[in-house]
DNA sequence: AAGTGTATCAAACGTTTGTTTTAAAGTAAA
DNA sequence: TTTACTTTAAAACAAACGTTTGATACACTT
């Protein structure tokens, strides 16, 4: 058996363990997840976490990835044209990796939830990824409604346009209950995300005629 | 001593505890709170839970008290005039409950925790409270917008006002980190209302000219 | 004064949690 | 084969959880 194997054959351990954590932490958020659920997806003993990361914590940490979501900015960024449009491209993207259950979007589901629910990683997360995009949206708002609004203000813009995309995934447990049948299927998410747009930047004018009449 | 005094010394300990959870369960969540805390903030024996209630969860149950909320629709119904006016005052009054510290709105922060964190009791708190105001407000929608509205578009502008007010207690963890001096006070959620208001108000508008061109 | 039911208390119960231990199995170089 | 090191395994660890127990104190009725 050659090196390569070897490794490849002991970082698989490893490896299983990241994807299970990735599951469990995005299902259950970080206190309801169990190590041994975890280690028993991963078919690892329980042991392994804390032999190979240290902790449950240091899992959790690991299983982070901010790149999907900082990389969204930058794309964004480049293949648009007016704000306007941008601000659509992103919202519907971000809603995306939002909500797809489908797609490979448990990276952003799992910081998702430690929005409502704190946990020693949050400062991280609010630092590397939540801090970069809340600056990204507020950069278009500013294009959007001019200089000359306030930084109050500007905050509140950008805190309607998170808010109503995050609580079709904060919500979630009422939204099921509330309406059984809805599916965030990809012709949903493309709706919401037209909905959201549409509402938005109506808002956004508004908000602009305000601060200069 | 009397038989109504010995009442309302007896009752005094269940009154306490009640008082105490409405305060744990709303700054911890109901899985993170603990009896122990409960009953050391109710200065009670840590039998007192199961004695006066049968389990932490009845206990929980029993915390809940959706009247405020519902008292709030009714109130707006009878003293606005028209539809948009009674969105901007529901708006405003939402969340006064929901956000304002010194407010006895304790409650409203109780069952906005629920909305994220899934507990036995979600059912009842969804069926008796959060539907019928998700209905209030979806008629009102549809007195702003007209009636040619899809039930799906419909829908998605009811999230969208709530949305907007559940982000700032759902990602109040990110907020504070986000923005550690904004505080909640009344001048603030006086401007919070307002902005919400104005934003939605235009949003509901541009839905409905898209409903009929 | 004896009896009855309620309220309070310290202590322990049985689980579950994340973590650690200790030993065995496996792997690669000497 | 021997040696050194890494990886796996079962079992147990201490701590925290919600809950229950059994005894004690109290107020009220008979």
């Amino acid at each position: 058996m050659t090196a390569e194997t070897k490794n490849s054959l002991s970082e698989q351990a490893r490896e299983r363990l990241l994807a299970a954590a990735r599951v469990v932490f995005s299902e259950n958020g970080f206190q309801n997840a169990t190590v041994r659920e975890i280690c028993r997806r991963a078919e690892v003993n329980i042991a392994a976490i804390n032999y190979y990361f240290n902790s449950k914590e240091a899992l959790f940490a690991a299983t982070l990835n901010f790149e999907p979501l900082l990389a969204l900015c930058k794309k964004v960024n480049k293949d648009s044209t007016c704000a306007q449009e941008r601000l659509l491209n992103f919202i519907h993207d971000f809603l995306m990796q939002l909500l797809d259950e489908k797609e490979f979007s448990v990276q952003c589901q799992l910081m998702a939830r430690e929005l409502a629910e704190p946990t020693p990683v949050l400062g991280k997360i609010v630092q590397e990824a939540i801090a970069p995009i809340h600056q990204f949206v507020a950069n278009l708002v500013c294009e959007i409604v001019g200089e000359k609004i306030s930084e109050a203000e500007l905050r509140r813009c950008v805190f309607s346009i998170f808010g109503q995309c995050m609580y079709y995934r904060h919500g979630q447990p009422v939204i099921q209950r509330l309406h059984p049948k809805l599916r965030y299927d990809h012709r949903e998410i493309e709706a919401i995300a037209k909905h959201i747009g549409e509402f938005s930047l109506a808002g956004l004018k508004q908000i602009a005629q305000n601060q200069c009449p």
